[in-house]
DNA sequence: GTCGATTACATCGTGCGCGATATATAAATG
DNA sequence: CATTTATATATCGCGCACGATGTAATCGAC
């Protein structure tokens, strides 16, 4: 190499990228069973936890924003999967509902992500879990504070 | 919750997914001042580390398509950074090589990312890097396989 | 109650990321 | 040498992801 530049080896946020392609290529023939792309699955386990949550509800726990999250439940929405409608108490709301079929969803999916979860859920990666989490709340507050902490 | 749906705290899959999109949106407000999006950032580091590579080369390093870096080379040829030349002994391959301008940028990059570096590439990490890329191999190798080890 | 600010969602434009497919060159086979 | 086969890149379509902006409903101050 010509001068100091940087390793590619070398940056964490590198691996996280990669492997998060990786998984996501990985689980694409277990989601395609489904009818779901891996960030409407992630949307249907929000709501197979709890149904009837607004776009901003769910936003907030995977992290969208509603440009992202609009488009993506009108396709679950046209899949059959999940009812758009405005809260008629606060008109603003959309309240975003399971279907029969997307709650039945629910329970083939149980099956079918067994494989994914017997790499990605198992004891042996929750440390690892546990620590890649702690990174991501590191590097969020990073950003809101706009001064990395030294430690 | 009604059944018992996966909880999406548990997933590995989704704490590796958002942590990656974290630090994407940590590194922007760095990577606008270089002009580049974290994707091409990670070319033009693999492009530092060795010039004159051909998009295949690249693509092998950083587990992208020609159908991602095509239109992403195009960009960075556009911005002046680097320029895109059949190879002439072999037609079919197309080299990259950094211009005067790309060059330079890896120096600027020195500076620039060392906020970037002090979170993501300090000693404290080097072991979760370690088990992330160990991770990623892993979840790669059972794609390959479509079969998932079951240790 | 009226008006300005806030909130919640939608829309738009850009750039990945990738599967499927196309194209052109090169290598291999006969 | 002609024809198949393989290789390298490009093109296309679709779905995120997100910043910027728009819009409608609600809240608050007065």
């Amino acid at each position: 190499m010509t001068h100091d530049a940087p390793n590619l080896d070398e940056f964490l946020c590198f691996a996280i990228h990669s492997t998060a392609r990786a998984i996501n290529r990985a689980a694409k023939p277990l989601l395609d069973e489904l009818g779901l792309t891996y960030p409407q699955y992630l949307v249907m386990v929000v709501l197979w936890a709890e149904d009837d949550q607004t776009v901003g509800q769910i936003g907030e726990k995977l992290f969208l924003e509603s440009s992202t999250l609009t488009p993506l439940l009108k396709r679950l929405e046209q899949a059959g999967y999940v009812r758009r409608a405005r809260d008629a108490a606060d008109e603003r709301l959309v309240r975003v509902r399971l279907t029969e079929t997307g709650r039945a969803l629910g329970h083939r999916s149980d099956c079918t992500s067994k494989l994914l979860r017997k790499v990605l859920q198992g004891n042996e990666v929750r440390e690892l879990r546990d620590r890649v989490v702690s990174l991501r709340e590191r590097v969020r507050a990073a950003e809101r504070d706009d001064a990395l902490p030294t430690d």
